[in-house]
DNA sequence: TAGATTGTTAATCGATTAACAATC
DNA sequence: TAGATTGTTAATCGATTAACAATC
């Protein structure tokens, strides 16, 4: 089985995702490439090509099952095994991670997290104590946590980046607006939030007009 | 001027985030293409091409004059006009919207968040009251607000995303992981935050290996 | 069987990259 | 001038969609 791409993992979760909404304990046992395709607004072909690179097989006539589904992509992407993670930055937004119970549910543990603030340091955010820096290292590698979450500011999201390497950090999710430059075995995953607003705010300029399908969702 | 495609805006937005960090105030007043294709981590084509759709004109042996690349963007995507603004969902992912400046700097100004826990009614965050849900329309329609958050837990996104169209709002940023049915006119962008802890953990799964310059990029 | 749905190949479409002339 | 960089067309690449046979 190959290596999937960035594109397929996003969808195969958003298929894990809405099963686990809309079918976990249904009556219905199995699922058309048709229905998922009318979930994310993309071709049922792409669904079918998705589920076959995970190896999983339908049924002409009557679709795919269900729990088979959600299990092979749970094991495909990973979403069984356990994973301590760390958070460096503890404002809003880390807190908003570390609260967010739909991880623990994806396998992600939150430990720790670290601020330089001394009055944030030592309180309790999502059930997470709150370090100062300085015991970045000691805690990373006492958890032997691989993911760490970047919720700092743009202009010290580099430094920190270093840090965490330097304790052993294998992914990196950046909630920072920057470029973070690290070892090439590190992975890096950028979340640019503001980038969602740019074009929120471009689309308020443009003249009203008919949407296409594709911006309109149906929730099952 | 054609209407300018979602990748486009998305790094027309990056290019201007770029120029305000590192050119603003500088002493260099011009950049080239290779310059900015090196930061987002794209070919230096695409940035010429980006620049020459909205007109900006670049002067070879020099590259394109900076401040009118940032005036040029600044006007093309709507990030000079004021909008506001109202968050529903007051809890810390609301709040993180909410307080951070940097979209003050777009043009964006909060107005109010709601939210249907008594105890967050009444308080502050981010300079903004928190009121209850029943507020909602008639606070939309005083500001003529234009633009909605949605922070609020999965399975109450719908109902928030009518209200929010019923009040009058034209552009919802969606952060709960759920697709909203809405009319037609109504833009919805769908910040899927958890979709990139997936990606984090299947690679968390993969053999180490070296990464090209392409995989460290990772505009979303 | 008949018909719905899968599985897969072919065609299309769009985005990215390469090439290179234009030009300051 | 020489050379770096733009501007633009052509080529490539990959992703999406269409078509249709296989099959339960």
């Amino acid at each position: 089985m190959g290596r999937l791409k960035r594109s397929q993992v996003e969808r195969l979760f958003s298929y894990y995702h809405y099963l686990l909404q809309h079918h976990e304990g249904g009556e219905a046992n199995s699922v058309s490439s048709a229905e998922l395709a009318e979930f994310l607004e993309i071709d049922a072909t792409q669904v079918r090509k998705d589920l076959a690179a995970v190896g999983v097989r339908g049924c002409p006539r009557v679709g795919y099952p269900t729990k088979n589904v959600i299990r092979t992509i749970a094991s495909r992407i990973g979403l069984g095994a356990k994973h301590n993670a760390v958070i460096v930055g503890a404002g809003r937004l880390g807190g908003a991670v570390a609260e967010y119970s739909g991880f623990t549910s994806y396998g992600v543990n939150f430990v720790a997290l670290f601020d330089d603030d001394p009055h944030k340091q030592g309180a309790e955010v999502g059930g997470c104590p709150v370090y100062p820096m300085g015991k970045l290292g000691p805690v990373v590698r006492r958890h032997q946590a691989k993911l760490g979450v970047i919720t700092v500011p743009d202009t010290a999201a580099q430094e920190v980046a270093t840090t965490l390497v330097e304790a052993g950090i294998q992914s990196i999710w950046n909630f920072a607006h920057t470029q973070l430059t690290v070892p090439r075995d590190v992975w890096v995953r950028h979340e640019h939030i503001s980038t969602g607003l740019a074009e929120l705010i471009y689309h308020l300029k443009q003249p009203r007009r008919r949407r296409t399908a594709a911006a309109a969702a149906a929730p099952r």
